[in-house]
DNA sequence: GCCGTTTTCGGCCCGACTGTTTTCAGTCG
């Protein structure tokens, strides 16, 4: 279930959305806006939080406060449902069309009682838009370029969002009497980007408690159809579960048979084929006898086929059965491998917590290292200067080892500009433990503009990680064009790593492009770019992805001891 | 609505880009 944390967020951010679109005063939105990142990224739960304690946290006054102790209280805000009231929830939904924003939904709702994206599509195509103020062609064109941006992503939920729907869902049943085991499969298992719905498996002898108990989670909204094998629930946000309970001794099988690829499920029975064996998700038979051959694990079922454990990251016909049946699967970084993250933000620029708090809680995650990253001036907004950093970086400095001899890095996160340049003259940048550096404007230069700026600055001596490399945010933006084999020949060439960041909505580079990089013998670093302490958690999704692209260790930089990543961070001469 | 103070008002990350306008509004990072 999501942390009470994150519920408060989406509602606080509903509220502000919805007094943006109002009008009125814009600040006012900010600060609700504000107060929602600030509850959303704060590491204790704050529904042991009363009014005062609720008013500690940065941007939650007074009002906010009064507004989320409602909500503990009763599970709702008054204010926010009136507003509701007023504004369908399409309108809303409006917004979340790339160059759509409050402005332009009130005017189309008010004008042309517009209020969901499919009206607005329909209204495109009929040509409605002409007449109204302030939607010429252009702004048309992109609304039907947003449109189907968003109609790509389907209705297919976030791996964040999914994640905690389902972790939560398994916590739920894992509680019922009779549960040997419960875990999720399905895409969300192999730890695909988005997620069409949910698999949830349970071993058990007696199916009916956990069928029960899944229609009455609060989560459920409606329940689809409701069996003894097979129970399937839609929740709140739209997400479909399916549960199925096993018998325990084909809980290996099942695991298998869930987990998919369809791809690499295809791949398997065909290898039981050949060997006269029959695999469903009961378990291997003995296509002759009927025979059960092997099902309890998972293990046992690849085994019996001849193949070791695959991870599930793995399991979508790339190539995994061929590696596995010569025995060349590559052993993948695991989260346990990372040794420190590489990219991290401070309340110095756009970060929520203080460079202390944030040290503090890596060091609790064990890192053997840590970088603070913070963004360099060109983004003019963080007001980035020479003295704020160079003050943070003496403060680090006191800090270094402190913390379960953690060691720390002074980083920043550079911005590429046009021509490939960065924020800061090489004899300032010398003075940085390692850069990452990104993209953060221009995103529409044509390819060979693109591609040339992005090799320049991996030919910066002090480029260590070209950040969020192809600047995609999924389901919203898709990535800058550029000639990516040039760029990765260039990360090779030069010994810039590229980043897998791990932020739910980037994941980038993605697995595909992880996979073409890897070929040119690229070097990565899987990083969080925490903005918050909840965000460092989130690396788990970078590994993911990293996973997906075949990463091992020898791969990944900041799985590397400090000293091998220290000699890296060199670029081969630098020092 | 929050916050900080030269503290109970007046500012609030600020600049770039886009498209529509013809001097600027809306959106974005």
């Amino acid at each position: 279930m999501a942390r009470p944390n994150d519920e408060v967020e989406a509602l606080l951010r509903e509220y502000a959305d919805l007094l943006a679109i109002t009008g009125g005063d814009a600040f006012k939105a900010r600060a609700y806006e504000k107060a929602a990142r600030a509850i959303g990224g704060h590491p204790a739960d704050i529904s042991a939080l009363d009014a005062d304690g609720l008013r500690e946290i940065p941007n939650v006054g007074r009002s906010i406060a009064e507004k989320v102790t409602e909500y503990l209280r009763t599970g709702r805000i008054g204010l926010v449902e009136e507003r509701r009231a007023r504004i369908p929830a399409g309108v809303r939904e409006l917004i979340t069309i790339p160059t759509l924003g409050p402005k332009k939904a009130l005017r189309l709702y008010e004008d042309l009682h517009i209020s969901s994206v499919s009206e607005l599509a329909a209204a495109v195509e009929a040509d409605a838009l002409a007449d109204l103020k302030g939607f010429g062609e252009k702004t048309q064109d992109n609304i039907r370029h947003g449109i189907e941006l968003l109609r790509r992503a389907g209705a297919r939920v976030p791996l964040a969002r999914a994640t905690d729907t389902a972790e939560g869902i398994v916590a739920g049943l894992s509680g019922v009497t009779g549960c040997r085991r419960c875990a999720y499969a399905g895409s969300l298992r192999r730890m695909r980007e988005t997620v069409g719905d949910l698999d949830v498996l349970v071993a058990a002898k007696r199916s009916a408690p956990f069928m029960d108990a899944l229609c009455e989670l609060p989560v459920t909204a409606e329940v689809v159809v409701r069996g003894s094998k097979k129970t399937s629930v839609r929740t709140a946000e739209g997400l479909q579960v399916d549960l199925r309970v096993v018998p325990p001794e084909s809980w290996g099988a099942a695991m298998q048979y869930f987990t998919g690829s369809r791809a690499h499920n295809i791949r398997t029975r065909t290898i039981a084929v050949h060997q006269g064996l029959k695999l469903s998700e009961y378990g291997l038979f003995d296509t002759g006898s009927g025979e059960p051959v092997a099902s309890r694990t998972e293990e046992d079922v690849y085994a019996r086929l001849g193949l070791p454990w695959i991870p599930p990251t793995l399991r979508e016909d790339r190539g995994e059965i061929e590696a596995g049946l010569r025995g060349e699967l590559p052993e993948v970084v695991t989260e346990r491998d990372i040794r420190g993250d590489l990219h991290t933000h401070t309340d110095l620029t756009d970060g929520l917590a203080s460079l202390e708090t944030m040290v503090e809680a890596a060091a609790e995650r064990g890192y053997a290292y840590y970088a603070v990253t913070d963004h360099a001036p060109g983004l003019s907004m963080q007001r980035m200067t020479d003295e704020k950093v160079l003050a943070q970086r003496e403060r680090l400095r006191e800090l270094d080892g402190t913390r379960r001899r953690m060691r720390l890095l002074h980083g920043t996160e550079l911005n590429i500009g046009p021509e490939g340049e960065v924020d800061w003259p090489e004899e300032f940048l010398a003075g940085f433990d390692l850069c990452v550096a990104s993209l953060h404007s221009h995103f529409g230069l044509a390819r060979g503009a693109m591609t040339r700026r992005l090799v320049r600055a991996c030919e910066n001596p002090y480029v260590n990680v070209v950040g969020h490399p192809t600047t995609r945010l999924i389901g919203r933006r898709p990535g800058v064009d550029a000639d990516w084999d040039e760029v990765f020949a260039a990360c090779a060439r030069t010994g810039t790593a590229l980043e897998v960041n791990a932020q739910p909505d980037r994941l980038d580079l993605c697995d595909a492009d992880i996979l073409r990089a890897r070929e040119h013998g690229v070097k990565f670093a899987v990083n969080s770019d925490a903005h918050s302490v909840p965000h460092l958690g989130q690396l788990r999704y970078g590994v993911g992805t990293a996973q997906r692209g075949w990463l091992t260790c020898d791969d990944v930089i900041n799985t590397w001891p400090l000293t091998r990543l220290r000699r890296f961070l060199r670029k081969g001469g630098r020092h």
